[in-house]
DNA sequence: CCTTGTGAATATGTTCACAGCA
DNA sequence: TGCTGTGAACATATTCACAAGG
């Protein structure tokens, strides 16, 4: 019996479910039509009970003595992530950086467009880069409202970061993903998530003694 | 006293100290002299305690009324995460993500360098990107007995990243950071990391609605 | 006063193990 | 048989709350 109105579903659970996504879709590109808890389990380095639980949080997705169809299952997580849709993105950094994300190819298959990229060096407004031209930064709320995103991705240097993430809140986004390695504050409604290499590494060093 | 030596320090604690170790450095860069647990629990979003006892595995790093000596902190937090050194990297791919990885100015001040990039275009081996030229792929295993690379970054395309991962754990790699959207298999002496823009995007979008 | 470091208490997360069904 | 879904048991992580030091 379904969980979706019982108390609240743990935010880990939630942050495992597109993994989960992404595998059972390389899996579907491979032809395959079901899977097991425990086939999943094996190929991501979890527990099969683990997959199980998070997956009964939603519903029943499983048949008993089959396993899941990959398909439904795709589209059932699809659903539950509300990535049956695309949503508009908006990037903010038109460096090296910003443009490796802006020519990445793989974001409209998983339910995000890149619909606008901002920046503030004038020699780089109104050049091609990925889908879109780089807009004037100043035009940022203008651009947003247009588009309806909700979504921004912060590629900027470190040190004009946090003035970036003030824009954006105060243009009404919610949602933020920085690549600059800095903790943003911002107010408790908008979520902020990190991608900081570096971060990885030094956590890597520390088991290289 | 310290507990360096006692039972296992958890992994969740490891993973958090790299952020401690960001925040610091940010904090000294601003001329500051001391902080407190509260402070730095403050700009993190996390609380008090959590930080004191994250430190008081590896040692007493505070003064009583007084907080910690940020640079004190920051030397304890490099050596603890052994990067009190430069380790060198090798990169995968010479793509616009990789050029973006091999341009990026900020790893060497936190204990990171890019070694050598490789690449199987051959428009692209001999083209300078960052700090050194493309190298053939083929050169891997030579390239990295030279280097004393432990450590590789994947951002080559998803469906070569698994046959990258076998080839660069075959060379003796220990450590993986991968950009590629897949989970790999790797022998368990091999720790693989990931990055992945779209999981945090999936992650936002189910609190979306 | 202030702030650390830490056992104890609490809260959260994971795994076990099995009933139930294809 | 083989596998799911799930309470109960267990394991891990976080917070509380306070003694002790400056």
């Amino acid at each position: 019996m379904s969980k979706r109105n019982s108390k609240e579903i743990p935010d880990i659970v939630i942050g495992r479910l597109p993994v989960y996504l992404r595998t059972l879709r390389l899996l579907a590109d491979d032809g395959r039509d079901v899977t097991s808890s425990q086939e999943l389990g094996e190929h991501l380095g979890i527990s099969s009970a683990q997959i199980r639980k998070d997956l009964s949080h939603f519903g029943e997705f499983g048949k008993q003595g089959t396993g899941y169809n990959i398909s439904f299952l795709c589209n059932q997580l699809q659903k539950i992530l509300n990535v049956d849709r695309i949503w508009p993105v908006v990037l903010v950094g038109a460096g090296s950086l910003g443009n490796a994300i802006a020519n990445y190819a793989g974001f409209e298959s998983r339910g995000f467009r890149i619909v606008a990229i901002f920046d503030e060096d004038s020699k780089k407004i109104g050049q091609a880069m990925g889908p879109v031209h780089v807009d004037d930064f100043a035009h940022l709320s203008r651009r947003i409202e247009e588009t309806g995103a909700q979504i921004a991705v912060i590629a900027v240097p470190t040190h004009v970061a946090q003035r970036v993430a003030d824009q954006l809140v105060e243009a009404g986004l919610v949602s933020i993903l920085c690549y600059a390695p800095i903790t943003l504050t911002t107010p408790s409604h908008v979520r902020v998530e990190y991608i900081d290499p570096v971060i990885h590494f030094q956590h890597m060093t520390y088991y290289l003694g």
